[in-house]
DNA sequence: CTCATTTTTGCATACGTATCCAAAAATGAA
DNA sequence: TTCATTTTTGGATACGTATGCAAAAATGAG
C-alpha cells in the first residue's frame, strides 16, 4: 500500500513559516539560532507556524553563509579490522555528542586517497580525520592552503607537516620483546604489508630489542592484518624444522589466526609449546578460547586526544600542528609463558 | 615546525577563477558541470586558472541550488556487532562507487532515533538507510511528507508504510529447528532484548517449529547480542539440572560466548555433549576454534537490494514502497550434531 | 510623562553555485 | 558572400539561510 503523495520537490522554507506566522524571515531565522535576539511572543508564533508546516532549518543553506558545515570527515582504509570499527564507533559517537556529524569515506588503497580527500574538501568539512593512510605531498599542500584541519590517526607525515596522533608501535614492539626474551629459544614475527608504517614500527621495535639482547636471527612472515593471513603466515613458520616457540604478531587478528593454526593444524599447546603475542587488544583477545597476551593500544585515549586537538583547531583557529605519540600497555593473558 | 599560513577564512570561488581566466562565472560553472555547453578554448582557460588558484567547486553551494546533496544517511544502533560493521563497510563502499557519500549517524537507543533522523533530514540527505531501529509514527509521517526516501534494513514498519529489506528471521529459526530436531533431547534458545523484532522473529520461528514437532518446553534466556551476554545466558542454562543439549542463539556473537562457557567453564564437548547454532554467519563463525553452524544472512544480497531500491526511489522518483524479505541459508559446520 | 537606553524588528545583502534567457559568435550550406 | 542554424557566452536570478544596520518598539529611571 503506497500512500506517499506525489513527488512535488517543494520544501518548506523559512519564508513560508514567516508568512504564516506574520513575521519577517529574519525572525524565523533568529528563532532557530540560539543566542539571537527575539521576543518570546514572536518566538511562540514562529514555533507554532513551524510545527504546522513541519519546518526544520536547511543546514546546507546555513552552512553556506556560516562557512561551517559541522561535518567531520573520516577516512578509513578498507580492511574491516575490529580495531578500526571500534575506533570508528567511538569517533562518530563523540563527534555527535559535540554537535557535529560524520562523513564516512572509504578508500581501497593509498592511490585513491587523494580523490577521496578532494571530495571531502569539496563538501567543506570542518575537519578531517585520516586513519591508516598516507597523504600525498600534493594533498598535504592542498589541505594546508585550504585551511582544513587534518589529523592523521595512527599514521604520521614525513616531516610532521600535519598533526598526528598515533600509538608508539616501536615501543610496543620492544615491550613485547622484553616480555618474551629469556623464556624462548627461537623467535618469529608476523608483519603486515611491506608499505605499512605501523607494521614497520612495531616489528622494528621487536627485532631491535631482540638484537640488543644478542638475538639476531628473528624469522618473519607477512600478512595483511586479517585472520586468514595470520593463519597462513603461522603455517609457514610452523612447518619449518627450526620451528619458532615465540611469535609476535603485528595485529591481534593475525595472532588469533596464528593460534588456531598452531592448535588445530599442528596440535601445539599454547603457551607450553608456543607463545603468541598480538597487538591492539581487540575484544576477541580476551575471549576464553584465546586469552591472547597483547600490546594494548589505548583506543579511548587516542580518540579523545585526536578529537580534542581537532576541535581545538576548528573552534579556536588554533593552527599549531602537534604530533602526539601515545604509549602502549602490555596486557598479559595466557598465550605467553611467564 | 608549523608552517601553516594564518587562518584567513577565504575560500577561492568560481568568481575568482572567472576573473583570472577572463570569462564569466557561468563559464566556470559550466566547465565543472559535465554535459554543459562550453567551448574547448574556454574550458582550457578555466582549468588553467582553477589549477593556479587550487580551486574546486563548493558542493554545499551546488547542493543548495540543485536540491540534491548526493549524501545518503546511514543510521546505526550502538552495539558494535561484526555483522553490522560488515554491512556498514559494504554500504559505504557501494554508495561511494555510485558517486554518493555517506553521513554516518549513531543512535544509542530507540529514544534518540527521532533526533538523529531529524538532523539527517536537515542535512537534506538524498536518502536514508535505517538499520535495526524502529521509527516512531511521527517520524514515519515526517519522512513521508518530506519526500526523503527511507529504507529500513533488517527492520520493518508496522503497516509497511516505509520500504524495508530484511532477512526472513522466522524462516531462519525454523530451519535451525529442523536441523536440530530428532538429534537432541532438551532445547534452549538464547534470545535478544525483549523489544527487538529480529530476536522475536528468529526465536519464534525456532520455537514454533519445535512445537509443530511436539516439543513444547523450550528453555530460554536473553542477551543483548554481545559475546559476554551470550556467555552469561549460556551459563544460566547450563547450570540447570535439566541442562539442554541444543542451544539456538539469535546471533553468532552470543553463540560464540555460549560455546566458550560450555567448553571452558563446564568442560563440555561440542557437539558431543551440546550442539550450538548461531545466526548471521559472521567471519568468526568459520574460525577453527569455533566452526559454528549458523543461519546465514546473505549480506551482499541484502545490501544490494537495499541500495537498488533506494537509488531507484532517488533517481527515478519512484515512490513505490516495497518490502523485501530475503531468505536465509543454513551453514552447517561442526558445532551441531548431524 | 519624558527622554535615554535597551531590545526587537524588518530590510537588504551575502554566501557560491546552477541555469534560464537573450545576445553574440561560430558554423555551414548555398 | 549571405543568411539560417547551431553553439557558446554572459547577465541576471534563484536556492534558503544568517546577519549588519537602522528604524521601531519596549523598558526604565527620574
Amino acid at each position: 500500500m503506497s500512500n506517499k503523495s506525489r513527488k512535488n520537490n517543494y520544501r518548506v522554507s523559512s519564508v513560508d513559516v514567516a508568512r504564516l506566522a506574520g513575521v519577517s524571515q529574519s525572525a524565523v531565522s533568529r528563532c532557530f539560532t540560539k543566542g539571537a535576539s527575539i521576543s518570546e511572543k514572536s518566538k511562540q508564533k514562529v514555533l507554532k507556524a513551524a510545527r504546522e508546516l513541519n519546518y526544520s532549518p536547511n543546514i546546507i543553506a546555513r552552512s553556506l553563509v556560516k562557512k561551517a558545515t559541522n561535518i567531520i570527515g573520516i577516512v578509513l582504509t578498507r580492511y574491516k579490522s575490529p580495531f578500526y570499527s571500534r575506533v570508528l564507533g567511538q569517533f562518530t559517537r563523540k563527534i555527535q555528542a559535540k554537535g557535529y556529524n560524520t562523513l564516512l569515506m572509504d578508500i581501497g588503497n593509498d592511490e585513491t586517497v587523494d580523490a577521496v580527500l578532494s571530495t571531502a574538501r569539496q563538501y567543506q568539512v570542518d575537519g578531517l580525520i585520516i586513519t591508516s593512510a598516507t597523504l600525498s605531498s600534493a594533498m598535504v599542500e592542498g589541505c594546508l592552503t585550504s585551511q582544513t584541519p587534518v589529523i592523521l590517526f595512527n599514521r604520521y607525515a614525513m616531516y610532521n607537516e600535519v598533526s598526528a596522533v598515533y600509538c608508539d608501535g616501536m615501543d610496543g614492539g620492544r615491550k613485547a620483546a622484553d616480555q618474551m626474551i629469556g623464556r624462548h629459544n627461537r623467535f618469529a614475527c608476523i608483519k603486515g604489508e611491506e608499505g605499512s608504517s605501523t607494521s614497520r614500527d612495531r616489528s622494528q621495535g621487536f627485532i631491535q630489542r631482540l638484537e640488543e639482547n644478542g638475538i639476531s636471527d628473528c624469522l618473519y612472515e607477512r600478512g595483511n592484518y586479517s585472520y586468514e593471513s595470520g593463519s597462513a603466515a603461522a603455517d609457514k613458520l610452523l612447518s619449518r624444522k627450526d620451528r619458532p616457540d615465540a611469535i609476535f604478531c603485528v595485529s591481534d587478528l593475525m595472532a588469533l589466526g596464528a593460534m588456531d593454526v598452531a592448535r588445530y593444524k599442528y596440535g601445539l599447546e599454547i603457551p607450553k609449546d608456543l607463545s603468541i603475542m598480538g597487538f591492539d587488544n581487540i575484544n576477541m583477545a580476551s575471549w576464553s578460547a584465546y586469552n591472547l597476551s597483547t600490546v594494548k593500544q589505548p583506543v579511548t585515549k587516542m580518540v579523545d586526544s585526536t578529537l580534542s586537538q581537532l576541535f581545538n583547531e576548528i573552534e579556536n583557529n588554533e593552527d599549531h600542528t602537534i604530533v602526539r605519540k601515545i604509549k602502549t600497555e602490555l596486557v598479559l593473558r595466557k598465550s605467553t609463558r611467564n
